[in-house]
DNA sequence: ATATATATAGACCAATCGGTATAATTTTTA
DNA sequence: TAAAAATTATACCGATTGGTCTATATATAT
């Protein structure tokens, strides 16, 4: 029963986790293996195509983490604007409890690399795509027709991103908090 | 008349280009000096704080050159919600007209260096405030109460920012143009 | 013309970057 | 237990990073 965190494990949690809050290039290997507490040898055991196969990992487990706390979120309510505003107060809740030290998810990794990675690009992407979904299928099963859910998803994705930077930068939950409340007049559902 | 340009206008307007498409990180000096033609040594005498300072002047360059091109939008019609929407169809156009090549102004150096300076961190709050107060006098002038105007500028800056984010990923405009689309309901003017 | 700022030129610096090499070690299989 | 496979440990690589330094021009004054 091998159950501790394999080193390959604890280097994807950790360049994660710094990806997130410093950016790609901003990020060294030295500092995700002496962080990971796994050696640097291990790191080109792992993931012999170096940087960017490591870095397309952890944003798919990025993906997944948050994918799964948008689930999390929108199963508050079966009316689904109920449920996207309950996941954005989630959000701003804990973007003001964690004193927005954490970073912006999959964002500055698909601002820095988009232009010179494909494959990194793609895995941003797919992250978007999954979270966009997510909200599509909520939409539908509140009685929305699956195009315009679609439509719907990517505009509230949309708000979520744009709102998630402006808090970031401004160092206050406001934007999204704000984003929150317009999301009834967005699915023209007036509250 | 010295009217040519000068070799800190050529380092600022270089940098901003970089600092747009690659990042504050991946963007080296000897880049930027090697593309302006500015020789290294003018950096340090015009830059004296570095790095950090360029960056700085350029952010706020940009901010700038974004913030006419707003106004240039916005300037289209009387009616806020066909002004607002002629200016998010002016980038959907460009973007996919120049193969998205460009990254997002401002967003990739907020990202980056949001936690590890407060000086350029200010600089992007600075240039979305900017933006925000041009898309809220548009709405005052279009007869909406000001703080209500201030609320609808912060969620439609965000809806901009986060559809630009997911246009860039994607390579694709279509973010940017169901945002435009959906603008009416946010200012709650049907069409 | 001469003195004085202003600006340029580019060699140079330690530190770090992503990445490689190989030997030693641990774990698994036979 | 012996052999084989999987993993770890570092020392090391050339290239590049942001930044410094001093000598040399180029203007602008007096």
């Amino acid at each position: 029963m091998n159950e501790k965190v394999s080193s390959k494990e604890k280097l994807i949690i950790t360049a994660s986790k710094l990806f997130q809050q410093q950016g790609y290039h901003a990020t060294g290997l030295n500092q995700i293996t002496k962080e990971s507490g796994a050696p640097k040898g291990s790191l080109y055991y792992h993931f012999p195509d170096g940087k960017e196969q490591l870095a397309l990992e952890s944003i798919q487990l990025t993906t997944e983490f948050v994918a799964r706390q948008i689930e999390e979120g929108l199963k508050q309510s079966d009316n689904p604007v109920i449920a996207i505003q309950h996941f954005i107060s989630m959000i701003a809740d804990r973007f003001q409890k964690e004193g927005h030290q954490q970073g912006v998810p999959i964002a500055a990794v698909a601002l820095e690399t988009s232009l010179i990675s494909d494959e990194l690009r793609k895995g941003c992407q797919e992250a978007y795509r999954k979270f966009q979904n997510l909200f599509a299928q909520k939409l539908v099963s509140g009685g929305f027709v699956e195009e315009r859910a679609e439509q719907l998803a990517v505009v509230i994705n949309s708000m979520i991103e744009g709102a998630f930077l402006l808090s970031f930068t401004y160092g206050d939950s406001r934007p999204l908090r704000l984003v929150a409340e317009e999301i009834p007049h967005v699915l023209r559902m007036e509250d």
